[in-house]
DNA sequence: TTAGTTGCAAAGGCTTTGCACGCGC
DNA sequence: GCGCGTGCAAAGCCTTTGCAACTAA
C-alpha cells in the first residue's frame, strides 16, 4: 500500500476502490495529470470509475492538501501529488512537458516590502518556461530546413 | 489616441471600431479584464460588439505581445495590457484582487543549471499569493468573533 | 445500520468555430 | 473591389451538480 493511502487511511477517510485506484495513480516525481489522465488511467486498473468520482476525489485531496492543482495553461488543470517537498515547475512551450524543480533561496524574498501594497503574502508559485531539449532541436532543425 | 492604437496602426493592424474599443478598454496599470469584462465594458462604448471578435482580437493582441495573458486561478483567463515592462502578479486568495509587482532581481536566477534538466529556460512567471488589507481585516474579525 | 460514496446524465462556465454579411483599405 | 473582420449561433472542452442506488465501517 502506498504511503498515501495509508495517510488518507490514518485520517479517517473512507477507503473505496475507486478512491484506491486514484490515489494510486497519482504516485511519484514529475507527475502532473488532468483529470481526464488520471480517469483513463484509473480506468484501465478498475473500469468501475467514474468521471464524476475523479474529480470528487481530486478535490478533496486537494482539500487535504496531498495533492496539489497546477494550472500551466489555459487549458485543464493538473494534478501533482508531490505536495510534501515545496517546489515550482518547469515547463516546455513546445510540448507542455512539465518538470518539478527547486529553486535556491525564499522564492518570496525579492519582494520588498514596498512592492507588497499591504498584502501579507505567503507564497510564491512559479512557472519557469523554455524549451526542453527536444523541442529545442526541432526548432533548429526547423531553423536550418525551413528558411 | 491610445500609444497602443498607434503602435497598432503603424504595424498594419485594420483599425476597425470594435478592435479600438477593445483596444481602448485596455489600458492602465493594475488592469486585468477578464474576456467577459472586456466585453461589458467594450459593449458600454459600442453597443455593436460582439463575444466573437472580442476574443478574436484579444488573441491578437497576445499574438502581437502586447497585452499578456494572466491565469491566477482555474478560472476565466484575465488580460493584462502592462506588457512592456516586465513584472509579476500578486493576487489576494481572499477576493482575487492583482496587483502588479516588479520583483528585484533576476527571477531566472535561483534555478540552478542541474535543476534544468537541458531546457533553454526563457522566463519566470511569478505568482505571489496573500491576502489583500481587507481580507486580512475581514479574517481577523472572523478570528476574533467567531469562537 | 447508516452516513458517506458512486454513477449517470444533464447543466454550467468559458472559449472556439463556421459561415454569410459588412466594411477598411 | 478585394479581402479581412464581424456577428450570430452552435459546438467544444473542462468541470460541477442532482439524485437514486450502493457500500464501508
Amino acid at each position: 500500500m502506498s504511503d498515501l493511502v495509508k495517510r488518507l487511511r490514518g485520517r479517517g477517510w473512507r477507503m473505496t476502490a475507486q478512491r484506491r485506484v486514484v490515489a494510486e495513480v497519482l504516485d511519484g516525481e514529475h507527475v502532473h495529470l488532468t483529470a481526464d489522465e488520471v480517469l483513463a488511467r484509473a480506468t484501465a486498473r478498475l473500469p468501475e470509475v467514474s468521471r464524476a468520482t475523479v474529480y470528487n476525489t481530486l478535490g478533496e485531496l486537494v482539500a487535504l492538501g496531498e495533492v496539489v492543482e497546477v494550472t500551466t495553461d489555459g487549458r485543464a488543470k493538473r494534478y501533482d501529488p508531490n505536495a510534501h517537498r515545496p517546489h515550482q515547475h518547469l515547463v516546455c512551450s513546445g510540448c507542455g512537458e512539465i518538470r518539478d524543480v527547486h529553486p535556491a533561496g525564499d522564492p518570496l524574498a525579492g519582494l520588498a516590502a514596498s512592492e507588497r501594497f499591504g498584502f501579507t503574502v505567503v507564497r510564491a508559485d512559479v512557472i519557469y518556461r523554455g524549451l526542453c531539449p527536444a523541442c529545442a532541436d526541432a526548432a533548429d532543425d526547423g531553423a536550418d530546413a525551413a528558411p
